[in-house]
DNA sequence: GGATCTATCTATAAATC
DNA sequence: TGATTTATAGATAGATC
């Protein structure tokens, strides 16, 4: 990372020089997260607050932090239900408590994270940061999975449908069913 | 930021250069903070979750976000339900808004910590955070709950089968079902 | 799909203004 | 001091294994 010299890299104790150093690095180093974001679609954006400056530098602007922030809030609502036997309740519950477990994990182990990466930056005499995310992934996850669920109880329903033709009853699917002790 | 040829800065189509490409420059980056911090004594720390790798990358010490990690893979499991049966479109639509709480639940965490984090840097004298979603980690939590669904597909078409052979075609109309509302 | 290897492009240390 | 220039170290796109 230099010219002129090859630089060791270490603390560079003259002041001047090592302001310097910082201003020039922090933009390039804010080029990169831009850079990194526009080549490979990933939402960032990146905050150094160095001790030379009196504001923090922030990419790709105040705004722009914001409107990462406002992305969050416009995401695709799910539609919804039709009707529903029985049985079904104990088994949505069940559904339910184990995306709560998921969801309360999730959770904890991003304030965990989070707090982890705030006591090591305020342990110091100064700080500097970075912050990425990514939302398309998680929506487009979340839409591939909700594919193959579908795809999957489309084939068991035809499956159950074929089953029950064969042994001359009515599709049981069709049909109610025994209760479940939950 | 190339060789070879000089990549115009904009989004990378072909998957496998786009991952490859954010490989390579999330080390540069990681690499460049690392300087940073050693040249002019600037208290940072990184942490990179990118949707390529299967754990995040970080700076200085791996130590955090394995712990993360570890945490995820150790997460309780639901219980086996025991007999169940259901309608399937009543299922699919369940699991719907079971995600739908999960996509909920995660947008807001994520809204939570991104504003603690900014709180911090605008209002502090130090600050610094880097958080890139991990879709593996979601991958991996979607697996399990697939497998679980399948199961009890599975289950639920057994005792179906049992029951068609044991009262024959008749049998079910005794057993109506009642609609619930959800 | 990742590791390695260059040829090139980019970042930046030092000099200069 | 900070901006600009310049020569060189470093990063990396594309190729190859």
């Amino acid at each position: 990372m230099m010219a002129r010299k090859k630089v060791k890299l270490a603390y560079i104790t003259n002041d001047g020089a090592r302001k310097a150093c910082f201003r020039k690095r922090k933009k390039g180093l804010l080029k990169k997260v831009s850079e990194l974001s526009t080549l490979c679609d990933v939402n960032a954006c990146a905050i150094i607050y160095g001790p030379y400056d009196t504001e923090p530098e922030v990419w790709p602007s105040p705004d722009g932090v914001q409107r990462v922030l406002a992305q969050f809030k416009s995401m695709p609502e799910t539609e919804q239900s039709k009707k529903m036997f029985d049985q079904v309740t104990y088994l949505s519950q069940r559904i339910g408590k184990a995306q709560e477990q998921v969801k309360n994990q999730t959770k904890e182990n991003r304030e965990k994270d989070v707090k982890h990466v705030m006591f090591q930056s305020l342990s110091g005499k100064s700080l500097q940061g970075l912050m990425l995310m990514d939302l398309q992934d998680l929506t487009w996850t979340i839409d591939q999975y909700l594919e193959q669920v579908h795809s999957r109880m489309k084939n068991f329903k035809e499956a159950l449908k074929n089953e029950n033709q064969e042994q001359g009853a009515t599709a049981a699917a069709d049909r109610p069913m025994d209760n479940v002790t939950p």
